[in-house]
Order: structure tokens, then sequence, then C-alpha cells
DNA sequence: GACAATTAGTTCTGACTAGAACTAATATAG
DNA sequence: CTATATTAGTTCTAGTCAGAACTAATTGTC
């Protein structure tokens, strides 16, 4: 009766997941940003800006709830929103001056506690992981849909 | 300049757990329910009822959410919950048998799906994936504190 | 037995989530 | 050139999320 081991993996891949929020969560909190708005300020650092659009598909964070990310980030002064000529419904997003200073406050810093966490890890683990999450990956893209859109 | 393979993991692991919330969300939404709902039904089902205690280390739901996920799912008949005799501040939560009965329709129809997503997978493919989400999570757990939850 | 510390559950807040419905602008087809 | 379809972004809803503050019951200590 294997027919369920799956179980314990996805059971493994959701704690997983919610382990590496809380992780990462961790130095975030201290700079008043929340995951969600972190991930903007880190996908904007060292860019000119982005589309809305672009964001989306850059940080996984669906287009109804970026509104709301980025308009809470334009009240703090770390963002801000330009019309684009060429085309009348979009938008630029970019990082501020003090978008920008936090960006290189916060970003190396998270950067070294990430290296820290993957210190023993080999290039070959790092190979051997992403594999692995690949083939889950893929187990969760509906044959039969083509719609599906992540 | 290699110190940085993780953030292609970190984003491969956040994009597998979406693409299986979301695979997940297919099934269980036409039945009414929510991820978070269904993961308390599944876990409920074949039980003798457990306390809110329980179901939190089990589904991995937060405390204070648990009582609005229970709550909604009272509302809905599907669930109920009695003060237990031992410890009077605690409860045992089960399911209805309106709720037993829709934990029989849905849940082998959910084994199915995920049967189904699996087929190709052997074995050793699903020790290799464990392996990679246990290396994965161990990363995560802050060296100096002890008091992380997860 | 009394008092402090712990534990079970609830409540509250601010934010994020998917999904769907919507507006306005642009692109496509005939 | 006009009607239709698509696209970009916003708004809305109901639910979930973590974290913190809270109440009530239980345990541990002396």
């Amino acid at each position: 009766m294997a027919q369920t081991v799956f179980f314990e993996t996805l059971r493994e891949l959701a704690r997983c997941y919610q382990r590496f929020e809380c992780f990462a969560a961790h130095d975030i909190r201290q700079f008043e940003l929340t995951p969600a708005q972190f991930d903007i300020i880190a996908t904007l650092g060292n860019t000119n800006g982005m589309t809305p659009k672009q964001l989306c598909e850059k940080t996984l964070i669906t287009k109804g709830t970026l509104t709301g990310v980025v308009d809470r980030l334009i009240s703090k002064s770390l963002l801000s929103r330009q019309q684009s000529k060429q085309d009348k419904r979009s938008f630029i997003v970019c990082l501020t001056p003090a978008g920008q200073a936090l960006f290189e406050q916060i970003f190396p810093l998270h950067v070294k506690t990430l290296q820290q966490a993957f210190a023993n890890f080999s290039e070959n683990d790092f190979q051997t992981i992403n594999a692995s999450l690949n083939q889950l990956s893929n187990a969760f893209t509906h044959p039969d849909s083509s719609h599906t859109k992540r």
C-alpha cells in the first residue's frame, strides 16, 4: 500500500516552503518590510524600473495583489509610479532614492544570511535539489489544461 | 561568482509550492472548500476527532488562523466542537456526518488525482526528493535560535 | 494550598492571497 | 475604418497568514 508515499513528500514541500518564508522574514521584518514588499524592492534593485506586469512575472505575486503591495511601498516613499508614454495603460514602477538606499542596505545583508545558510551546500547539492524541485513542479502541471498559469 | 546560485533554487522552491497549491486547489474548489478547509477535513477523516492543538501540528496552520477555519467549517455544518472533559481549556473537533460524507467523497478523488500526477515517479525518485527537501529545510533552521518554531 | 509559570484557544491587526469583475487603452480582423 | 478581442492595471470579496495580546484553565514550586 505504498500508493500514498507522496503524502510525505507533499508535507515536506509545504514544511520546507514555510520554513523558508519564516527564515527569510526574520531579516526582512527588521526593516519594517513584509516578504512581498522585500520581493518587490529586491526585484527593482539595480534596474531602471519595470512595469507591474513584469514585476508579476518575476516575483510570482498576483497582479491583483501587486497593486496593493506597490501602493503600500509608494506610501512609504520607497517606490514611484510613472505613466508609460508608449502605452497609456501601463506604468513604470521604480525605486525612489530612499528605496534604492534601503535596497543597498538590506539586500547584501540578506544575501549574506543566505550564504551562511547554504555554506555547506555543494554545487552538486544545488543541482540535485533543483532537479528534484523541477520534477515535482512538472507533476503539478495539469496535462489536460494548457491554461494552467503557473 | 557562483555565490548566489541559491537564488535559482529558492525561486524554484517558491514556484514548486505555488504550483502545488494551484494544482490541489483545482480539485478542492469544486466542493466549495478552500485548501485550508480541505486540509482540516482530510486530517480529521477516519479519526475520532482531535484538539485544535493537534490539528495545528498536523496541518501547519497557525493556531490563530485555525479558529477561523474551524468556525467556517462549523457554520457549514461539516464540523463540530465539543468541550473536553479532562481539560476545560480544550476542545475536541470532529467531523459531523455531513463532514464525514464529504470526506468520503472528496478524499479518494483527490488521492486519485495525485496518484495520476505522480504516476511516473519511482520509489527512488521520492527518496531523492525527500532528501532534497530535508536538506533545504535544515538550511532554514537558524543555528543561533533554538526558538524557531518550524 | 497559594502563587507564578505554562498551556489551550480566541481575538485582533495589517498584510497577502487567488479569483473574478471591472475600466481603459491597444491590437486585430474584416 | 470600424467592430471585436486582447491586454494592463485596478478594484472587490472572502479567506488565509503571522504575530501579538488576551482569557481561562492547568501545572509546577515552595
